[in-house]
DNA sequence: ATTTTTATAATACAATCATATTGTAAAAAA
DNA sequence: TTTTTTACAATATGATTGTATTATAAAAAT
């Protein structure tokens, strides 16, 4: 056989390719052929790595997820400074800052639309909502440990808020990366906690 | 010539089969032959009314927003109760709560991911996000009338927090909506204003 | 009554689509 | 060395696509 080639890195290169058609042309454009120009491959070699353009959407929309796992998890494994800095960090698990982390939730975007018709998408989709919940938690929990909450405190309410506030935050960063800076993000993280904290006082 | 059709039900009608088939089969297959299925027409009354498919996407959208805003409008327009049920109402001035309701607003999530590469829907997009921020100032000056916030008080992150906060709840309660009852929301828009009353009156 | 305008349908067509088929070169396995 | 396996390309194919063309019936305008 030729160069054994690594499989995984051939299979990111066209769901990467996939991302860029659906970002530059929409995702009715993202057809095998397009693809397939965008990633400088023949049609064939994309056929040789996955068996339907069905599932080329679909690895296209996990790898999507891994890579906002991947951010996040490394946001809350990285243990540097203060446990305060920690909770603020880990407030911004989601939030797109960058260009690729924009482009990459532009890109969810579509793949969200598309998950109500397609059922293996609107799965993914509850995977990334699973794993948003637990780094939510996190955040619950460490206010708790920093005082901003009461321990004791059922924290239901508290928990949809925030998880409201984050998401809603990531609808807007996308649409407006330019007010949304990550220095725009801390400062509404900051006048949060701040106002959690002002609350706390009165009890 | 034949009985003189009302073009704007016509259109709409069309409008309204264009998201269904976004809803059932995903926006990549909204095609004018689909279309025309879908709304019982056939492939020529579509092209009668619109002189293109893109026509149909702008104005499949632009309905789903002007669906939206009359909704908000209609709420905010209603002077029954008290100012304290006004403010609670306007909290809920986006949140899909009924079947049509959620219907569109998913309709609404495959516009805004095509939006990105489509500078018409970015258009109408940045239109509706023109609209909610004024319907959330409108809820801001509310609260500040109420005495939920200080009237002399720099409300901008306030109002950005809001409004991320109700934005995700939208997105919350487009793929969860057994769980975003409404009855669910207006326990969270309760909590929510509780916290802001806590707060205030520790200064 | 004749002409014109309009709503609607049927169908045609080239482009694009997803997928199948076939071929080839290269390297691992025998 | 021979065989087999694999990566990749080229091209074919039938379905679907957006749009153009043509036809028709009905009613308004003349």
């Amino acid at each position: 056989m030729p160069k054994k080639v690594d499989v995984v890195e051939r299979k990111n290169k066209i769901a990467t390719a996939t991302w860029q058609v659906i970002l530059n042309k929409g995702i009715d454009k993202a057809s095998i052929q397009n693809i397939a120009e965008e990633a400088n491959m023949s049609v064939g070699l994309i056929q040789h790595n996955f068996p339907s353009k069905e599932k080329i959407i679909h690895y296209a929309m996990s790898l999507i997820i891994d890579r906002m796992e991947e951010r996040a998890k490394a946001r809350s494994h990285a243990f540097s400074g203060t446990k305060e800095e920690m909770l603020r960090r880990l407030m911004k698990f989601l939030i797109p800052i960058n260009y690729e982390e924009i482009m990459e939730a532009r890109v969810w975007i579509s793949f969200l639309g598309r998950s109500f018709s397609d059922p293996e998408l609107f799965k993914l989709q509850q995977k990334m909502d699973g794993y948003s919940r637990k780094m939510v938690q996190m955040i619950i929990n460490l206010m708790k440990e920093l005082g901003y909450l009461d321990k004791e405190e059922d924290s239901q309410l508290e928990f949809e808020i925030l998880y409201s506030f984050i998401d809603g935050m990531v609808i807007h960063a996308l649409q407006r990366p330019d007010f949304y800076t990550e220095s725009k993000v801390d400062q509404l993280n900051d006048y949060y906690l701040k106002n959690i904290k002002r609350r706390k006082r009165n009890g």
